[in-house]
Order: C-alpha cells, then sequence, then structure tokens
RNA sequence: GCCGAAAUAGCUCAAUUGGUAGAGCAACUGACUUGUAAUCAGUAGGUUCCGGGUUCAAGUCCUGGUUUCGGCACCA
C-alpha cells in the first residue's frame, strides 16, 4: 500500500486536503476549533473540537460535498507570513492556535498562515497552489483522539481522509483497503476454524479449535526444538505468583495497572502472571552457578494474563491471555553481545523459514528524563544500549531508535510488523536487563571465586504465539505453507460406491504416515466437495477414481492450481514429508 | 479506559414513515452415484444482544448495561 509521506507531491496534497476539510467543517459547523491536521502515511487527518456538537460516519459524505464545492471555487492558497505578536493577536479567538503559537521559539519569530478563500489557518506548509488541484479525496473514518495524545487531555473529533491526483489511484487505494479487511486474522480465522471467542467466557479470552490449536501444536514443536538445538533449557512454571514475588521483580509498582487484581487466598496474595520473568529469576537462584555454567538459557511456553484496556483488545493479536515463546538467557555481561547476536539470527533464521519478509527492528532506549519509569541509573542505561547498538552495527541491522519505549528494566530490540488492519505489532523481541538479576539478587561464581551478578536477556521470537498466528494468517491469507496446515489433503473420491473402499485405503495410509489428513466421502458431487477443499485452503485435494484405483495412484491437486497430477501414493507422501523436512 | 458506530437463524445479510421477522449458504430428511469450484426437492431453525420504558402496536423510538467494529491512549 502506498505510503503518502514518501510522496513529496501526494504528502503535499494530503496536507492541503486537510485544509479543505477544515475549510468544509467551518462553512457546516461554524463554532468549530481546529487544532492540527497533517498528512500521514495513510493520507491526512484533522483534530477538530466541535464543542457539543458530534460528527458521526454518515455525516461523512456531507461534509465530502462541502469539501467538493470549495475545492471548485478554485481559489490559490496563499501563504503569509507574521510576527508571534501578530499570530497571537490575529488567532487571539482560538485557544488552540494560541497554544501553538505560544510554543514556538521565541527567536523563530516568523509564523506562516495559509489562507484559501475564507478561510485561513496558521500552518508551515507547503501546499498546492490552488484548491482547484485538490479533486479526487475520500473521508474514510471518524474517531475520538486525545489533544496532545495524551489521555488526560480532553478528546476531540478526528476525521480522516485520503487524497489523490487522479480518479484511478483513489479507486486503486480504496480496493487495496478492502482487500486488507479480507485478510484480517479475525475473518480468516472465523472461516478456517482458528478460534472463537464467547461473552460467557469472557472478552479477550480466546479458545483455539482444533484446527487452530493443530497450528498452535505445530509452532510450538517447531521452535522449542529449534532452542533446543541452540542449547535453551526448558522448564515449566505455574500461570500465578505470590505477589511478594512481583514486589521483588518491581512489576508490582511498575506493571501493577496491567494486572488482574489480585487475590486472596488463607492470607497469602496471588496474581495471575504478566510475564516470566520473575519465575524464571526464581529457577535461577534454585541452584548456585559457576561462570562455567553460562550462559544458561532457560525456556518456557508460558501462559501469561494481562488485564488489558478493553479497547485495545482486538481478535487473537492483543488479548486477555496468551502464550509466550519465552526465555531468559543468564550471562557474564562479556557473552552479553554473543548471545544477542544468537537471538537476532534465531530470529531472522525463523522469518525466514517462515517466509515472512515485511518487517522492521526497533531499538527501544529508555526517556532520560523520564526517572519515574525507569531505573534511575545512567551509566548502567547509557553501558546496555550502547550494547545493543554496537551488536546491530556488528550485524548490519538497519533499526530506527525508539526513545522511551524501552522496559523499565533496560532497553530492548524490538521487530515490528504492519498487520492487515490497524496499527504496527511487535512479533518478536529481545531485551537487556541489568536490574531484575540484582533485585533477586542472583549470582554466579567467577573464576577468581567472587560473587558476580549475571545479566540476563529476555527473548521471544514469537512474542505471543496468538500474535503470531494472527499475523500469519494474515501473512498467508489463511493459505498455510504444507508443513503448518492443520489439515494437508483432503482424500475425495468420486464415487462414493465404487471407489469408497479406496479412498478409505489411501486415507488409512496417510494417517499412520502422520499425515493430517481428511476423508471427505460425502455423498456429493465432486465439484462440491471439491470446491469446499479450496475455500478452507487445504494444500492438497487427492481426487479417486476409477484411474487411480485401477493403476493404483492417487492424483492430486495443489491449492490455488487447476493442474492435476498423478503419482504413486509413495511419491505423494515423500511430497508432503519433504516440504516439512527440516522443519522439526 | 475514552470518542463514535453497530448487534436480526450456525454463517453472510434483508425487513418503507413504528404495522404479519425474510433470503442465500450451512444443518436435517429423501431422491440422484456423480472426473476437477455449488444436483434437485422437502423439513426444521428466532426471547431480533440483555434489562427497563413510550405506544393500540417496537427489530425499528427512548433509557441503562453487555459485546463487537473504527480510532485515541496503552501494548507481546
Amino acid at each position: 500500500m502506498i505510503n503518502i509521506k514518501e510522496n513529496e507531491r501526494l504528502d503535499k496534497l494530503n496536507h492541503s486536503c486537510a485544509h479543505l476539510l477544515a475549510q468544509a467543517i467551518q462553512h457546516l459547523y461554524p463554532h468549530a476549533k481546529f487544532w492540527v491536521g497533517p498528512s500521514i502515511e495513510e493520507g491526512f487527518y484533522y483534530d477538530i473540537d466541535l464543542g457539543d456538537d458530534v460528527i458521526s460516519e454518515e455525516d461523512l459524505p456531507k461534509i465530502e460535498k462541502e469539501m467538493k464545492k470549495c475545492s471548485k471555487s478554485a481559489k490559490y492558497i496563499v501563504r503569509n507570513e507574521i510576527s508571534k505578536e501578530e499570530a497571537l493577536e490575529k488567532f487571539k479567538d482560538d485557544p488552540y492556535k494560541i497554544d501553538l503559537i505560544s510554543r514556538m521559539d521565541d527567536k523563530d519569530t516568523v509564523i506562516s498562515c495559509y489562507t484559501q478563500g475564507d478561510f485561513t489557518d496558521l500552518c508551515r506548509g507547503p501546499h498546492v497552489d490552488n484548491t482547484k488541484e485538490i479533486k479526487y479525496f475520500k473521508l474514510l473514518k471518524v474517531a475520538g483522539a486525545y489533544w496532545k495524545g495524551d489521555s488526560k487531555n480532553k478528546m476531540l473529533q478526528r476525521i480522516y481522509g485520503i487524497c489523490f491526483d487522479n480518479p484511478e489511484d483513489l479507486e486503486e487505494h480504496l480496493r487495496l483497503l478492502e482487500e486488507a479487511k479480507q485478510r484480517d486474522h479475525r475473518k480468516i480465522g472465523k472461516e478456517l476454524g482458528i478460534y472463537m471467542m464467547s461473552d460467557l467466557v469472557g472478552r479477550g479470552l480466546p479458545m483455539y479449535l482444533p484446527k487452530g490449536f493443530t497450528l498452535w501444536n505445530l509452532l510450538e514443536t517447531y521452535i522449542r526444538n529449534k532452542e533446543i538445538k541452540r542449547g535453551y533449557l526448558h522448564v515449566q512454571t505455574p500461570p500465578l505468583g505470590n505477589v511478594e514475588l512481583y514486589k521483588t521483580s518491581g512489576h508490582w509498582d511498575h506493571y501493577q495497572e496491567s494486572m488482574f487484581p489480585k487475590m486472596e487466598v488463607e492470607g497469602e496474595e496471588f496474581v495471575l502472571r504478566p510475564m516470566n520473568c520473575p519465575h524464571h529469576m526464581v529457577i535461577y537462584g534454585n541452584d548456585i552457578h559457576s561462570y562455567r555454567d553460562l550462559p544458561l538459557r532457560i525456556a518456557e511456553i508460558a501462559r501469561d494474563c494481562r488485564y488489558e484496556a478493553s479497547g485495545a483488545l482486538k481478535g487473537i493479536e492483543r488479548v486477555r491471555t496468551f502464550c509466550q515463546n519465552d526465555s531468559h538467557i543468564f550471562c557474564t555481561l562479556e557473552q552479553v553481545k554473543d548471545e544477542f547476536k544468537g537471538v537476532v539470527d534465531l530470529i531472522l533464521e525463523c522469518y525466514k523459514e517462515l517466509n515472512i519478509t515485511d518487517y522492521k527492528f526497533e531499538l527501544s532506549l529508555r526517556d532520560p528524563e523520564d526517572k519515574v519509569k525507569y531505573h534511575p541509573d545512567d551509566e548502567m542505561w547509557n553501558k546496555a544500549e550502547e550494547m545493543l547498538r554496537q551488536v546491530l552495527n556488528d550485524l548490519g541491522i538497519d533499526y530506527v531508535e525508539k526513545i522511551g519505549e524501552a522496559a523499565f528494566y533496560g532497553p530492548k530490540l524490538d521487530v515490528q510488523v504492519k498487520p492487515a488492519v490497524g496499527n504496527e505489532i511487535t512479533l518478536s523481541t529481545c531485551q537487556l536487563d541489568f536490574c531484575l538479576p540484582a533485585k533477586f539478587e542472583l549470582t554466579y561464581v567467577d573464576s577468581n571465586g567472587e560473587k558476580q551478578t549475571p545479566v540476563v536477556l529476555h527473548r521471544a521470537v514469537f512474542g505471543s504465539i496468538d500474535r503470531f498466528i494472527a499475523y500469519y494468517l494474515e501473512e498467508t491469507k489463511g493459505s498455510l505453507p504444507v508443513w503448518l496446515s492443520p489439515v494437508q489433503a483432503v482424500v475425495i473420491p468420486v464415487n462414493t460406491e465404487f471407489q469408497g473402499e479406496y479412498a478409505k485405503e489411501i486415507y488409512n495410509k496417510l494417517r499412520d504416515k502422520n499425515i493430517r489428513v481428511e476423508l471427505d466421502d460425502r455423498n456429493e458431487k465432486l465439484g462440491y466437495r471439491l470446491r469446499e477443499a479450496q475455500t478452507s485452503k487445504i494444500p492438497y485435494t487427492l481426487i479417486l477414481g476409477d484411474n487411480e484405483k485401477e493403476s493404483n495412484t492417487v492424483s492430486y491437486r495443489l491449492f490455488g492450481s487447476k493442474e492435476t497430477t498423478t503419482v504413486s501414493l509413495d511419491e505423494f507422501i515423500k511430497l508432503i514429508e519433504d516440504e516439512q523436512k527440516d522443519k522439526f
């Protein structure tokens, strides 16, 4: 999908379209006050204070009509530069503009305004020359948005839209938006019987159906085997813990609002765990460790519960209980770089095998100003952040730095992807931690016989299995690779009476080989059953008629293809086995 | 959590200004025995998300709640 910000002309056009929107709003709602209206990757928006008025989606056509009228009036968009004092005077009745102006640097005395006909807006520009250039646009959605992005502030109304230079591009964009909706994991997940939700169970609490759980188990086996090959040691710990555990870790102070409330039993207080680090710290502390034991990689596919804001829930992408493919690597300071490299290498290896190509790395750093959230040890932070930077540079990995996105205990590397609908999400994460081991008083004995505190890397390749499945369904449009398909093949006898036995025989033989196969010998026409196999996105459809029965072969059709290939059963089995070779 | 919208059969959706809740698919029964994306006929299926209210009459209007969707904030 096109990124408006990357195209100078479209960037300008969309920004100007935001002004056109504001002009139309001013005509229709004369009391409206305007905050900001920038262009963004997917078009533009304008944040508006309408007082007690409400704009809903059904008002958009009316606003678009007024915008068209403003566009047709063909006014030049004229830039004026004024001083700060003049600006303060000019916009004295507009608290939002006053706020913007007064925050501007005093040295930067020149303030620019853009005027088109009866509408003037404070703005840096640049803009297109004339409103008549803004022709092919569409208002897409209305939303609430906090003033200055702060939830403590008043909520303004935001209108989103997009603008192009010609009707074809606009239409194409709208088509892509529609297509994205079609591959939303919530839609595919329902169609393919991956998971379900129930009000009776509770919101944000997904239940995986047989097909979904088959996929889940395959992913678990896949990643666990990879970890075993890389020297990880798997453990199992309980999905809840004593409140003291989280007071020790610091999560009680830093993370409580995301946790389900504590429960009290016989005077003891417990919480459902929101993450697994504390448990793993305790496991490390169960033994004394020599430097010879390190790095010690403790891993677990572990269930966590987080009390996510109700408005944040989204299918299985954002839920209130999920499983992390988690690990904590305990190591010496000298080992951090190699271990970190190992984690990045594992992530890249998995992405390659899963054919995930559209992702980016983010290095999340602390906000040095935020002394409340972040452990106040600048030296520690600087060291940790520099270490991660160095490894990324060594590996030649492109990344962007994000200030204020770090965990409270250390900086992290996140792998970000874009889902079909909505904001970027984190798929994988690797976090460096100099804090928790000290809080749990963890030690190892170094070569001089002295106690040292280990460093910990927190990492998850599948940040959550649930979220990974969500993303992967969208990436593959539900058409999973053979080695991950819940149903790899379906056997269809052409005629249930004459080839039914042969079909059953083939079905049984495939099942004996651990191939995930279904038999469709319902009394329906071949076309009907074939269609269903295709809409279920099953990779192989085996069609067995007299020809196959007599020659002791199978004919298969690959998902999405119209071609039929006839082979012996052994050849077919080998075909499937080859596709999952080296995956488990 | 906040702003806005929505919720009708298992699924996808209809139902004029308030006036008899309907279709396709799926399910079930029967017939048909089928060679590469929907065989035909019949049957059954509903507290119209849940409470309360207005009205002769509510899927439709008002009101409280629940869930979902689009955003914001938060985030694996």
